[in-house]
DNA sequence: CCAGGATACTTTGATGTCCAAGTAATCTCG
DNA sequence: CGAGATTACTTGGACATCAAAGTATCCTGG
């Protein structure tokens, strides 16, 4: 057995004398490798025609009341570049998930819009990451309201819109 | 002020009732939500000589005792493939704050090694991020330790080599 | 009403990640 | 000892992200 490389590196940061920020970048280290691990498990599940970027379009398309949002409402929402965005619905649309559509009254705006095959597999997508990944974080009740409260904490100041925002 | 887009998508879990994975799911997106925003902060501190991803293999070399390490040993540390290790030394060795060498008994070996120039821009690197990340995430002691134990957990379960392992 | 500025999206280019296939060196077993 | 398996790394292709530049459309002020 191994030693863990993060504890490893919170010690070495110690051993500098950089007490201030071992725990820091301990946190930060930390959340980058689950992020990391999550993100693979998911990516795997969703393979070969969604990736967990391209899932979250299609559940906000999903839930949205005319099932079309504008391309910037889309970025914004997500806290992505609007490029990423165009690429992302480029992949929904060869796939038939989604359609692109200019703005009624403003031509400047793309709306994207979901299909009927779209609305399907978000469904699909849905059962198996809630049965595989959202409900079996392996985290008991109590440290999940913990754990998302500490974090939204953090989203809040590193600037997140709309968190803990009411409307 | 808008919802947070997070909150709100916990609530249209509950309603169509997926009570087991809301959740989770709320944890696993807020957890993206975080990372992302970290990695895009880190990056612009680090920009344009150095990444997160870069910056982290210069750190593990210069932790290392000879200041070299073989590939397959920092893809393992990190919990990359190989491939994004190759990319990130070609780009360290070409600013000049890493060197490739063959290994002296086993030849398919490649040793990344860390240069006295790469020494000093780990050092400024980390005084930024010390700075402006680690010591300054606005988690309290008590929350930094709650959460990290969580993460921990997470990251045992999700299957990261060495967590919580004593050699 | 038209020029200049702002807004919305796409395109291009750099990075990082993964996977699969290719290359080179070492090991194993008959 | 030599062929095949294994190991270590690189290469190429797909996708995601960001930043900056380009294009189209709308708005504002004189």
């Amino acid at each position: 057995m191994s030693v863990d490389p993060i504890a490893l590196a919170e010690s070495h940061w110690l051993q500098r004398g950089w007490h201030e920020a071992a725990p820091g970048m301990r946190l930060v280290t930390t959340l980058t490798r689950v992020q990391q691990l999550l993100h693979q498990r998911i990516d795997a599940l969703l393979a070969p025609d969604l990736t967990f970027a391209r899932y979250e379009i299609l559940m906000l398309l999903d839930f949205s009341r005319r099932g079309a949002l504008p391309m910037s409402v889309i970025g914004s929402r997500l806290q992505v570049h609007a490029a990423s965005v165009t690429s992302a619905v480029d992949r929904l649309e060869r796939d038939g998930f989604a359609t692109r559509s200019r703005g009624e009254e403003d031509r400047r705006r793309v709306m994207a819009a979901i299909t009927a095959a779209g609305r399907r597999r978000a469904r699909s997508a849905t059962r198996v990451l809630n049965e595989q990944v959202f409900a079996a974080t392996g985290v008991s009740s109590r440290d999940l309201g913990a754990a998302i409260s500490i974090l939204d904490g953090m989203r809040a100041r590193l600037g997140d819109e709309g968190v803990g925002g009411g409307d």
